[in-house]
DNA sequence: AACAAAAATTTGGTATACCAAATGAGATAA
DNA sequence: TTATCTCATTTGGTATACCAAATTTTTGTT
C-alpha cells in the first residue's frame, strides 16, 4: 500500500477528508497550505487535486484557489441518470459475460459486507459497497465499460455517502444487494436490470429527500 | 484562444499530432524532450500528459515514459460499446428536452458541415462532425450526461479518424447525420435511437475492417 | 468618514534544480 | 564467446524558486 504514488496517497487522503466533511463543500483547498499540512511539496499536491478534479470531488478555477465541489440536486441526479444507463448496461453484459468465477467471487464480497455491517467504519463500509458495484462492472469483460463505471461510482460516492448517513437504509440496501446478486448468479439478465433500476431509484429518492430537508432546514 | 490554459494549448498540440500520425502509437513521449520541443517547462508539460492520458490517449506508466496509446481491436469495440450507451440515452432524452432553439442550432452546425464537407483540412472535418454529436448530448439538458459523452467522443477520436481516411465512408456518414437530424427535428424517440444505433454500427464496422485489413497487412 | 488609489500579500502558474529508479553500455571473469 | 556485474546515463518524481494575476490592506485625499 505504501508503494503507491505519492500523489495517489494525496488524493486518497484529502478524498476522505472531503467525504467526511472535514473539508466542507465550498471550501478553498490552497495548494502550498494543504502541501506543507501533509509535508510534501506542491507538485505532488497539484496532481492530487487534478486527480479529484477528474473525480468531480473538487473545482478548478482558472488563477483561483480550487474548491470543494458542491453539487446541486440538478448534478446529482444528472448523474444518477447517467450511472443508471452504465450500470443497466453493466448488470446485462455482466449477466452475458461473467465466468462463474466472477459470480462466486462477487458473492464472496456480499457475505464480507454482511459481516461488516455495523462493525466497521462508515467510510471503510461504502469502500466495500463500491467495491461490490465495480466488481459486478468488471465481470462484464468489458474493460472500458467498467473503467467508466467506476470513475462514476467514485463521483457519486458524495452523494450516496450523505444520503445513507442521513437516513440508514442499509437494511433495504442490503436485500437490495441480495436482489441483485439473486437475479446475477442465476445470469436473468431481466431481473438483474429491475433490481438495479429499483436500487438506483432508491438512491435517486434519499437523494431527493436530503435535498428537500436541507432546504427546509434554510427555513 | 491564446488566452487558454498553457497545459491546454500544449495537449491541443499533442492531441492532433497524435492524431495525424506524427506521434505513432506506442512512441514514448519523453516529459524533458518534447517540452524544450515546445519551448516550455515540464511542469506543464506533464500536466498536459495527463489530460491526454484521462482522455485515453497515451498511456502512464509508473517511473517510465508515456506512450502513445495503441488500442487493440477489443478496447476499441469495448468503447464503441460505452459510446453507444450513452448515445442512445443522449438521443432519447434530446428529443424529450432539446429546446427549439437547439434544434435549429445543430441543424444549422449539420449545414455547415456539409458545406465544409471535402474543402477543409480532415481533422478539422471531424472536429466539427464530434461537435455535432456533442451538441446532441448538450440538447438533453444533462450537462453531467453531456460532459461524459464528450469526453467519450474524444476519446475515440482517433479510431474514427483511422477507419474515416482508411475508407472514404463520408457519404453514408453524411446520410446518417441526415437521418439522426431528421428524427430529432420530429423529436422522434424511436427513429432517433434507430438511427444512432445505425450510425454507431457503422462505425464498428468500419472500424472492425480496419483493424481486420491490418492484421492482413501482417502476412 | 468615505472613497480611491496604490502598495503589500496571497496564491496559482511556470521554470528549474535535485534525486532516485530504471535502463543501457562497457568491462571483466568464466 | 557469453554471461554478469558495475557504472554512467537517461528519465520520471519531487522540491523549490520565481513570476504574474488577483486579492486585500493601507494610505492619502476629499
Amino acid at each position: 500500500m505504501t508503494d503507491k504514488a505519492l500523489p495517489d496517497q494525496i488524493a486518497d487522503k484529502l478524498r476522505r477528508d472531503i467525504l467526511k466533511g472535514v473539508l466542507a463543500p465550498g471550501q478553498q483547498i490552497k495548494e502550498r497550505d494543504h502541501a506543507t499540512d501533509l509535508d510534501v511539496s506542491r507538485t505532488p499536491m497539484r496532481e492530487a487535486i487534478r486527480i479529484l478534479a477528474k473525480e468531480g470531488l473538487v473545482l478548478l478555477r482558472p488563477s483561483r484557489s480550487p474548491i470543494v465541489a458542491d453539487p446541486s440536486y440538478e448534478e446529482i441526479s444528472d448523474a444518477i441518470e447517467v450511472l443508471t444507463a452504465l450500470e443497466l448496461r453493466c448488470g446485462a453484459l455482466a449477466c452475458k459475460h461473467a465466468t462463474d468465477d466472477d459470480i462466486a467471487r462477487i458473492q464472496a464480497m456480499q457475505d464480507h459486507m454482511d459481516d461488516c455491517q455495523g462493525k466497521i467504519d462508515r467510510i471503510d463500509f461504502f469502500e466495500l459497497d463500491m467495491q461490490f458495484h465495480m466488481a459486478i462492472a468488471e465481470a462484464t469483460q468489458n474493460a472500458v465499460l467498467a473503467e467508466t463505471h467506476s470513475a462514476f461510482v467514485r463521483r457519486m460516492w458524495r452523494a450516496r455517502y450523505l444520503s445513507a448517513i442521513r437516513k440508514d437504509s442499509s437494511a433495504r440496501v442490503k436485500r437490495q444487494h441480495h436482489d441483485i446478486m439473486q437475479a446475477f448468479s442465476e445470469r436473468d439478465v431481466y431481473r438483474m436490470c429491475a433490481s438495479i433500476g429499483i436500487h438506483l431509484d432508491a438512491l435517486l429518492e434519499n437523494v431527493k429527500d436530503k435535498y428537500a430537508s436541507e432546504t427546509e432546514d434554510l427555513q
